[in-house]
DNA sequence: GCAACTTTGTGCGTGCCTTCACAAGCGACT
DNA sequence: AGTCGCTTGTGAAGGCACGCACAAAGTTGC
């Protein structure tokens, strides 16, 4: 299940994209970044040395990483960024707009729905859903906030293809259900919860709770361990200039 | 039950903790939490593969996992949640309150500062900081906005031990170096920048945007690849009786 | 008290990811 | 034109994590 059929040069990018590991595409849209904050500071090429340091990579990863889309470097030289930039966003499938619609438009749902880096990025909201009677029909940057009950029509209308969760845990699975048989084929969800989804529907979980969690397993860690530095396995980057340029609420 | 009995508990636990797999760290949290959800619901024990199933991961993954923290399942019968609730929490460290500091009371911030899920968690969020005149000074659940310049003097004094950075990308450098002179060990970056710290500081980083990212290159990968079922390694999740009782916005 | 059944705990093989180390390739300088 | 220095791309090795499969241990029924 390897092996293209023929070599044209869809199959080709087809292989090599389902050949990427699930841990290098998540770096490749970070090097994006990077890339477009160099771009915009005038810079022309990087080396993998450079770009690894200031995304807090291993050179040699970075290059491999790299190298699953295929040879954009000089070298002697480094990377020329402009085409390193064009190849990524066309691997990633950032080449074309994706709508998202944002379901549950409580706390957390509106400031996701205000989140800047989204539209910017290539991500424009442009669906708002919620049950809740006094959330229906207020705007927020613009877009209306809908029913949940519309999803189904609103999503096909506007050609949504993500759908992000922002509902309570226990309403997050129907609304999940709803999205998927609407369409959407990729879920980000943010509800505290499990979603059960048939298996060509791509899910991913972002779980705040979680994450403090992990961080306070660290804190007691390094309590009981006292400080020792030799035995505790941190992380060191190693010095990259500052970037700047970011994008945030 | 079946074997420790305890020579020594601190440096056991010690030894335990440190050597317990990161991945495995961040699945522990997401059993306590539906050991949560049974116990509500009034149930006693738990097998494996129940539990499992409710959190769609693999039985023996989850044994294993567990067996990290110590053997506390009953052989024939299960787990006996309310042990296991206990001991989860000692070795995740939440067996007492770690106060939160959120710097950056922006879009995003201002939704973190009101999430329900920290405080209910043992997170209480105890101070907010920001730079913006008209945020220093306001109120968000009863909590008053500081300015980033008293930052050491008020973790000093409220005994913060994590910070949470949901400033713009440009400013987080400087508000993490602020927060890791105060005493700050552990930090919850959202900004999508690469923060440079101490080696004895432990930084996890949540990045929207990236995760849209990744979402967006599987959609771009279905395409390409038409949609064969075999060939997309999708991950399916059997059954689970639907969680429910959340605690999100 | 014994046998049959259930469920945990774990040794082990497998595959993915990371990292090192080095050859190949490119530009610059003489 | 040739040589030198720098940087990429990758083969190979090591480590980590996953998941199977089974023995150990407990419970239930007779």
């Amino acid at each position: 299940m390897t092996k293209p059929p023929h070599a044209g040069s869809a199959d080709v990018a087809a292989a090599r994209l389902r050949s990427i590991p699930e841990a290098s595409v998540a770096r490749l849209a970070v090097y994006l970044r990077m890339l477009g904050e160099l771009a915009e500071q005038g810079a022309e090429t990087v080396s993998s040395d450079e770009l690894a340091a200031a995304t807090g990579v291993n050179p040699a990863k970075l290059r491999k990483d790299l190298s699953y889309i295929g040879s954009y470097g000089i070298r002697g030289v480094g990377y020329e960024i402009a085409a390193l930039v064009r190849q990524l966003e066309r691997t990633l499938g950032l080449d074309h707009l994706r709508a998202v619609a944002l379901v549950g438009v409580g706390n957390l749902g509106h400031a996701l729905a205000g989140y800047s880096g989204f539209g910017g990025r290539g991500f424009p909201v442009t669906a708002l859903f919620d049950v809740d009677p006094d959330l229906v029909g207020i705007h927020i940057n613009g877009i209306v906030v809908e029913h949940v009950r519309a999803i189904p029509q609103v999503c096909a209308e506007r050609e949504v293809t993500i759908g992000m969760i922002a509902t309570p845990g226990p309403a997050a699975q129907g609304v999940c259900d709803l999205l998927v048989s609407s369409g959407v084929r990729c879920i980000l969800n943010f509800a505290p919860v499990v979603l059960q989804v048939p298996h060509e529907v791509e899910v991913r979980k972002v779980d705040l709770a979680v994450e403090l969690q992990i961080l306070a397993f660290h804190v007691a860690r390094k309590h009981l361990a006292g400080q020792d530095p030799a035995t505790v396995n941190g992380h060191v980057i190693e010095h990259a200039s500052n970037g700047s340029g970011g994008m945030l609420p």
